[in-house]
DNA sequence: CTTATATATTCGCATAAACGTATATAGTGT
DNA sequence: ACACTATATACGTTTATGCGAATATATAAG
């Protein structure tokens, strides 16, 4: 129950289901997810703290950048939403246009690719 | 997008929640929900009016008592929300007391059956 | 050891949501 | 018309939530 309630808070918030239809896709780090959503840092990663506390998500970290995805689902409850998440994007016209935003920065390879600070610093221009 | 959004509001409440799983037996009218889940009038009401806004349940007025009951689902995930009213209440202790305080209710025919004043004032005692 | 980057967290504030209490409305029976 | 019952709504207060801005932490590179 006290479950399952945090679960339905977790997705009672636009910023934070956007970020789940996101990571459905599939794993992301968190400056993907500021640049796709272009929102403040510190509020994604609050954002994410929450969706974590609700057991929906997990993070790795992988040198600086921490890797968010999906938990795989647990219980029935879980298990729906990952459907709905997977499944009902269709109509929503703000979270196919994030996810086209995703798949050009993921063409792009422009960010969370491991590399030097100058080289970095040299491709912005 | 936004539709989807009241909908997950609507299931983010503990009161709302034991309304819509109690809404999942059965139609019922305000006072019944009012006596399962032993919560002031206004309160009821009040959570209702967000079911309604959600477009989760309508109301039919018989006489006095208006009665309240889910909304056939119109999209996947209603559909989906609805399975899970009907078939996940199994480990939630808290739901099952209320369905089982319904049940007792419905038995002792004691509310919601038309009936004069004083014949009600008298089977108080 | 310093600097730069990615991420997390804290603080103060503003808005929203839930609540108790009281009151309003609508139907029923006399 | 009056009394009674069921339900809805308004008001003021408290609590929860989300946010921007600033700061802290951790890793990597030189």
């Amino acid at each position: 129950m006290k479950e399952d309630l945090a679960i339905f808070k977790a997705f009672a918030d636009e910023t934070r289901l956007r970020i789940l239809f996101l990571l459905s896709q599939r794993e992301l780090c968190v400056c993907e997810l500021v640049t796709v959503l272009d929102m403040p840092q510190g509020k994604i990663s609050r954002h994410l703290a929450v969706l974590k506390h609700a057991n929906l998500v997990s993070d790795r970290r992988d040198g600086t950048w921490i890797y968010y995805s999906l938990l795989k689902p647990d219980n029935s409850l879980k298990r729906r939403l990952h459907t709905y998440l997977k499944h009902d994007r269709e109509d929503m016209d703000l979270v196919l246009e994030d996810l086209h935003r995703l798949d050009k920065l993921a063409d792009a390879g422009t960010i969370c690719i491991p590399q030097p600070a100058f080289v970095r610093a040299v491709s912005q221009n």
